[in-house]
RNA sequence: GCCGAUGUAGCUCAGCUGGUUUAGAGCGCUGGAUUCAUAACCCGGAGGUCGGCGGUUCGAGUCCGCCCAUCGGCACCA
């Protein structure tokens, strides 16, 4: 049960600066963004985490080729992901980046307590080195290259490096025992078992700094290291809510988001996320997050996307869909037909036009278009004076009421935002809109209409339309509020801000909709030509 | 190679601990009905060896074995 009023919070990973903004980002942070504002319609005080991830070797070496430094290519591509956090509509709360300073300071802070409670330790690393390539090569690899540089034939080298190291395997019985005690804390269920029998096969140490490459956080007292990006990333989750100083202003502000309801992370980053970030919160005496959610990949008309078979869905990609579909179908086409679950999903035009001209077109802008046309039609588009809330869903025997129906709908799709099955929040929502249609169909208001005897009956038949599409609007702003702010403001409703107050309960409420409220004609979308291919 | 999943109508998938007789839904396709609505909504149809082979059982998509295919994980990779 979503207890009222308090925090909660959710987080993307941050981005690494050195890739460009694709559908892999688009749909991460869109997931969140969703969840977010479920919450925030249910009334619940959100935070909202994204950001950038701009230091390590890779930054580093695409600055020297391009002749900038490498804080100059962070500012110039962290921007890049901004611009698409506003272009696509984005209701983060902040935006870190691993280059500030507020981010940077914490780091050291975190860092330091590890060094002194022993979690990190300075040790000494063997193996075989590729001196062509500045790196080395796990034994195994080694082995089947027969000890020589796969680039340059030249030997292998056995060589030696001192690093920082966090002290992994100690957590190992830790935590096997929290996974035992918490098994939703890793999802879907297929990524949990995954990470479990990972657990089971034992935990090494892992390096925690690096020496070959300095764009990075300097190691408190031993600058010639510097920490590796992978635990720098990590660290945002915390550093943006101040936790490294517990007594600070923002840690006094943001602290009680912590610990987040949801990381929503990509299924590559899952060891990161699952057992190295909980061992070292686990080492800091933090609070473990309540899930790690990993969602699988979009592939791209049934193939893997890659930039030499030039099928990535990137920026002018996505942009070339906002200009035909709009955002908002964009937004429904991700969060109902995602790769959510373990398995990858296959995004295609076909598929897209399909799901918008079905569900948006079809099911959504038709009802919506069909009650309001005839609510002018027959009442002058004003909401019809009637008692609607006892009137049964459908003629069928045992059928609940309309406003049972609604309010167990409501709480449901309301549950399932919260509980992140967002697909199944939104086909809930429409199926407020499946039961108008079949009010419509079953009692065919425009036949009764053309005698004005029935117009009692009309009206209470319209008035239950109304009011379910309004609610269905409420239901679905979390994921096209742009469209549905359209729809209750040509049902004469009060837009998303105004209607958080109450929870989603009140908001959905039956009955709101008022006797008399003006109501205008409204078709939110549009049918639009089918893509050639 | 090792470990783990998945494989059901054109597509995406439901089918819990085996037995409501002709294996379901949505979309797509197709015939009809209808007009309040954006050729939409509604009704009907179209017949898929339930990956393959073998087994357990009175009876198996539903249990067991083997095989095939696809996918994921195998740690320092952002």
């Amino acid at each position: 049960m979503p207890q009222a009023r308090t925090p909660v919070s959710i987080t993307t990973p941050i981005y690494y600066v050195n890739d460009r903004p694709h559908i892999g980002h688009a749909y991460t942070t869109t997931l969140c963004d969703v969840w977010a504002r479920a919450q925030r319609l249910d009334g619940r005080d959100v935070f909202f985490l994204t950001g950038t991830d701009e230091h390590g070797a890779k930054v580093e070496k695409s600055a020297r080729e391009r002749g900038i430094t490498p804080q100059a290519l962070a500012d110039e591509n962290s921007e890049e992901f901004r611009k698409v956090m506003a272009l696509f509509g984005l209701s983060n709360d902040d935006f870190i980046r691993t280059t500030e300073a507020r981010h940077e300071s914490q780091v050291k802070l975190f860092v330091q307590r590890l060094l002194v409670s022993g979690d990190i330790y300075l040790g000494e690393f063997e193996g075989w080195y590729d001196e062509g390539q500045e790196e080395y090569v796990t034994d195994t690899r080694a082995k089947e290259l027969d000890y020589k540089s796969p680039i340059s034939g030249k030997p292998l080298v056995r060589a030696k490096e001192h690093n920082y190291y966090f002290k992994l395997s100690a957590y190992a019985s830790k935590l096997e025992a929290f996974f035992d005690a918490h098994p939703e804390f890793v999802r879907p269920l297929g990524r949990f078992n995954e990470v479990r029998g990972r657990l089971r096969e034992g935990l090494q140490d892992v390096p925690v700094t690096r020496t070959n490459f300095s764009w990075g956080i300097g190691m408190p007292g031993a600058p010639e290291h510097v920490i590796y990006v992978w635990i720098d990333a990590l660290f945002n989750y915390a550093t943006a809510l101040g936790l490294a100083e517990p007594s600070g202003a923002v840690a006094r502000a943001r602290g009680k988001y912590w610990p987040p309801e949801y990381h929503v992370i990509g299924k590559e980053i899952l060891w990161f996320h699952a057992v190295v970030w909980p061992a070292m919160l686990m080492a800091l005496e933090i609070p473990m997050p309540k899930c790690v959610y990993a969602h699988s990949f979009w592939i791209s008309n049934g193939q893997k996307m890659s930039k030499s078979l030039g099928n990535f869905i990137d920026l002018p990609t996505i942009e070339a869909y906002f200009a035909k579909y709009g955002l908002d179908a964009w937004r429904w086409y991700m969060t109902t037909q995602g790769p959510i679950g373990t398995q990858d999903a296959d995004f295609s035009p076909k598929h897209f036009h399909e799901i918008y001209t079905a569900q948006l077109v079809n099911t959504f802008a038709n009802c919506a278009s069909r009650t309001s046309s005839m609510i002018e039609k027959y009442f002058a588009g004003a909401m019809p004076d009637a008692e609607t809330a006892s009137m049964p869903i459908s003629a069928a025997v045992g059928a609940s009421t309309w406003s049972a129906f609604t309010e167990a709908t409501a709480a449901d799709v309301q549950k399932r935002y919260a509980n992140f099955e967002l697909a199944e929040a939104a086909d809930a929502a429409l199926s407020v809109i499946r039961a108008v249609d079949l009010l419509i169909n079953e009692t065919q208001p425009f036949k009764l209409a053309k005698d004005p005897a029935n117009l009692p009956q009309v009206a209470r038949i319209l008035g239950v339309c109304a009011e379910g599409v309004r609610i269905a609007a409420v239901l679905l702003l979390p994921i096209m509020p742009t469209k549905c702010s359209e729809v209750l403001a040509a049902y004469g409703s009060p837009m998303e801000s105004e209607m958080a107050t109450g929870g989603v309960a009140e908001a959905a409420r039956w009955g709101r909709l008022a006797a008399g409220t003006r109501i205008s004609k409204c078709a939110p979308f549009m049918r639009v030509d089918a893509p050639a291919v």
